[in-house]
DNA sequence: ACTATAAGTTCCAATAAAGAACAACAAATG
DNA sequence: CATTTGTTGTTCTTTATTGGAACTTATAGT
């Protein structure tokens, strides 16, 4: 694994901006002596750092980094594989947002699922049986 | 910044494989009492780990780390509905979080709960106090 | 040549992560 | 049930890595 672009592409992406180092460690809140280390690659960036990079940069860390192409390669070959999973991976945020949205509106459901949560693989079962049948009842109350 | 949807997400690819610690471990070469502390954020896994995660998970580095546009545009939703219902920070956020992927894992739960969202308010109210007696029972069984 | 600005380097203190060993827990087995 | 196995969480120690300050070097402008 290679990702030694990730010193070039700071210095790179600094430079374009016209920004000296002290600037870029300014806007970091970090020493400058550090950017000089990341563009030398004598130090590598922890995740937060590279993450404000991203933002300050407005580039993907997978680019900053130098892996975008180089894992889009080796995921072409899985192509199909990497789609399913893309949509099950959007169906798992649209669900974080009605489910969000509905637990907010409800703190105790939201407390009940906590305490269930810590449950024995085997009661959480148990209690979703007894649910499906209470819910059912409740609908043709 | 926050970047606490780096841990759920190790998990969340790691059990959608149906590996345990052990495998993932073998497959980036290191122990796994690592993993375990990185699924817990105990501790940040390096550049090195991540972009390793990324290409075995086949999901973008940005997207492991929550900051790309998919997930931000997908929970800013999310979170302006928690910035508007609640001026308690983290902690809720962070109950939000988990409670979604608790959620999301659970087909049947899921399930029920959507249908709960759609019974009357008194029926939903009746239900939770319902759902409250049997956790508790559940607890002490 | 001199000065000022920017960047590279060295050293040290502080921090963080990795691994091994141990503990906790639930699931499976008999 | 009791025991064993499999999986995960936690603690402790060692190791390594990073970040910052100060120093050195290089470059540009006068």
């Amino acid at each position: 694994m290679i990702l030694n672009q990730l010193p070039t592409n700071i210095k790179y992406y600094r430079t374009r901006n016209n920004w000296t180092q002290q600037q870029l460690a300014d806007k970091l809140s970090i020493s400058r002596s550090v950017i000089a280390k990341w563009e030398n690659g004598d130090v590598t960036p922890d995740l937060h750092a590279i993450a404000k990079l991203s933002i300050i940069f407005e580039q993907s860390i997978d680019h900053l980094v130098g892996l975008d192409s180089q894992t889009n390669d080796q995921l072409s070959e899985f192509h199909q594989l990497y789609q399913a999973k893309t949509n099950q991976s959007q169906e798992y945020y649209n669900d974080l947002v009605w489910v969000s949205d509905y637990i907010t509106k409800n703190t105790i459901l939201k407390e009940q699922i906590f305490e269930m949560q810590q449950l024995p693989l085997k009661k959480q079962k148990a209690i979703h049986r007894i649910m499906k049948g209470i819910i059912g009842e409740a609908k043709h109350l």
